[in-house]
DNA sequence: CACCATGTTCCTTG
DNA sequence: CCAAGGAACATGGT
């Protein structure tokens, strides 16, 4: 369930169960995702230490945790790769078949899951220093965009999932942003004009804050057993049909008529991923 | 069997 | 050295 607005709904769900708990055990299921840090030392910093905070940067989870009797603050950096989830549960629940990562809490515990083992739970923070601008942030402006922008030949929408650009933009939202703003995802990102890079600003922002308002609102299941088929599908509450059929224009709708103009989206592979977007609405 | 999947990193090519 | 493209990672759904 990994793109920006996927991750600050998780973040806002587990901050308040996970911030003041004291970390008793730590158990380690799948040591890939750790890498590059050792379970010696996820034990060592974790065991005893009490979490402080939780933030998002980008797709990242930023644990702080204040170690066991010191008054040392210690980072811990999750991402959900393409298919993690983490949640908290009562202490002796089942577990998922593919949990990467426990954190045994007293009455509860912290579970990490994974069922491709993309994502990571790590110590190493280098991955975080490498981000962008945040996007809903201040620093995310026109001018930002209209600098990094003109060295690249790249096609916009493979541009926009550089993390580097900007954090937290993924293959949904990328072909979303895009279409909101008009602009092809074909076209190459040093010719966008000014008025399409403004209109793409304002764009990456919309689609985002309103996936966060969208997943905010319904009702989440993070920790069941549903089946997982996406972002923000599984545990969904009854009676929000419309507004879940409506929420993405283009994502997945290859065929499917575009919502502005009915004309059918296409679909073409760009970086190896899929793009979706209207070509009448979206001209080069 | 073939192809597809919300992400990141590494390797190769130019 | 840099930018860009593709494969790899691992598992499951269609």
């Amino acid at each position: 369930m990994p793109e920006l607005p996927e991750v600050e709904v998780l973040v806002r769900h587990l901050r308040p169960l996970v911030v003041g708990t004291k970390v008793r055990a730590v158990e380690v299921r799948k040591a890939k995702v750790l890498q590059p840090t050792k379970l010696t030392a996820l034990r060592r910093t974790l065991e005893g230490a009490t979490f402080q905070s939780l933030e998002r940067r980008g797709k990242y989870l930023l644990f702080t945790l204040r170690s066991a009797r010191g008054r040392q603050l210690v980072q811990l950096v999750g991402h959900l790769g393409m298919t993690g989830r983490m949640f908290v549960a009562p202490a002796k629940s089942q577990l998922p078949k593919h949990t990467a990562v426990l954190l045994d809490l007293g009455r509860q515990r912290f579970v990490y899951e994974d069922q491709r083992y993309f994502g990571r739970f790590t110590l190493d923070l280098r991955s975080v220093a490498k981000l962008g601008p945040e996007p809903l942030g201040p620093e995310f402006s026109a001018d930002y965009l209209q600098r990094e922008l003109k060295r690249s030949r790249q096609s916009i929408k493979v541009k926009l999932l550089d993390q580097t650009l900007v954090a937290g933009v993924g293959n949904i939202y990328a072909s979303e942003a895009l279409f909101l703003s008009r602009i092809s995802p074909k076209l190459s990102a040093n010719k966008l004009n000014r008025a399409q890079i403004t209109r793409l600003v304002a764009a990456i922002r919309k689609v985002l804050a309103e996936a966060i308002s969208f997943g905010s609102t319904i009702q989440l299941n993070h920790g069941g057993a549903d089946a997982r088929d996406g972002l923000f599908y599984f545990g969904r509450a009854e009676g929000t049909p419309d507004y879940y059929e409506e929420r993405l224009r283009v994502y997945d709708r290859a065929g499917e008529p575009c919502r502005r103009c009915r004309t059918p989206i296409r679909r073409i592979v760009q970086a190896a991923r899929g793009t979706f977007f209207c070509p009448k609405c979206q001209t080069a």
